[in-house]
DNA sequence: GGGGCTTAGTTGCTAACGCAACTACCCGCG
DNA sequence: CGCGGGTAGTTGCGTTAGCAACTAAGCCCC
């Protein structure tokens, strides 16, 4: 194997050793944690400066925001935001630091905890959702045409649904079900 | 139920006020980022038992393995990770720790440091890469066909250089540039 | 050839995450 | 009843990340 000594020219397009699909895939997986890694650093600048949240919390709390009731329990919070338990108990107790949830036990089953949004964590949300959106669109705008965002929004959650195995409806199209198997 | 005194005004049952392109943007960042998250988990587990790497060292490590000479300036290196300097930095002490990778001052830069793959570096990314490109056929095969493979990496990459503004050559494919301005 | 600016990389500090162990609670079964 | 197993959530601990401050070296310009 040609350890140390590779050809020492600039390779052309083709990269090394390893098949053109393989490489395609590598690639494409590449670029999937790429882009995921750019968007979250864009949206964290404005986030951050807009409404002092993190990509993190924001995350967290719009999904408090969009359902009926803005309450959730902890592990259902946990499984959309694809965050460990334990992840989401200390993003609920920063969120609660800064008074914008606050938890309350579930009645019907005293282990469990809602996340609930208070009024100030409404109203920052109010604020912050579509400065955001604003800015969803403002970048989107600039790349993609919308049968080129539906495409990729197709191709992504097929990709989405097969890692999740359909265990984990982690997707923000599915907000608006229920909050809580006891409530409603 | 609303006992919380929240805002009695508009909880119909479906999505809120938010119009329904952006609702669709906002899904699609959603996938992207749960999609990048899922597949993060994947290989994480099937590296880290495989070649006890973490995902994050499989990315520094694959970029030295496939540029001709092993060997790329931690300024490049960190550039082509999205990782900070600063993370690049501690990355590499841990992989210098694991015999994986030694460090190499630049002689026609005396500021400058090289990452260069030990051959114990090699010998591991020869055994882990094609471990990792059979996991990601296996993953990718289930899910896409080659022509969505095709237009999903078309659409990622306009977003990825998009938001990467030019300035961030850090796509898999560039690998084959040079490591160093005064090599070669 | 010696200031002053820039660049490459490292280090101190702090925040955030996951895993594993733990507590508290629910439930079914004898 | 009360015991055993399972689930919801939290906490201890170790790891990893980024930012900001720092050092060292290059570079420009007079």
């Amino acid at each position: 194997m040609a350890d140390h000594h590779l050809p020492e020219g600039p390779q052309p397009g083709s990269a090394l050793r390893i098949g053109v699909v393989d490489d395609r895939r590598l690639t494409l997986v590449g670029l999937i944690f790429e882009s995921a890694a750019g968007l979250r650093q864009v949206f964290e600048r404005r986030l951050e400066s807009n409404a002092g949240l993190t990509n993190q919390s924001f995350d967290v709390l719009i999904r408090l925001a969009r359902t009926p009731g803005n309450r959730l329990r902890m592990s259902e919070l946990a499984a959309q935001t694809t965050l460990s338990p334990s992840g989401l108990t200390r993003s609920v107790d920063r969120l609660e630091d800064t008074g914008l949830v606050v938890r309350e036990t579930c009645p019907e089953d005293r282990r469990g905890a809602f996340a609930v949004l208070t009024v100030e964590g409404k109203a920052v949300m109010d604020e912050a959702i579509p400065h955001h959106v604003a800015h969803i669109d403002e970048v989107l705008h600039g790349v993609l045409t919308l049968d080129e965002e539906h495409s990729l929004e197709l191709l992504l959650r097929k990709l989405r649904d097969y890692l999740f195995g359909g265990e984990t409806p982690c997707a923000m199209e599915r907000i608006s079900g229920d909050g809580c198997p006891t409530e409603q």
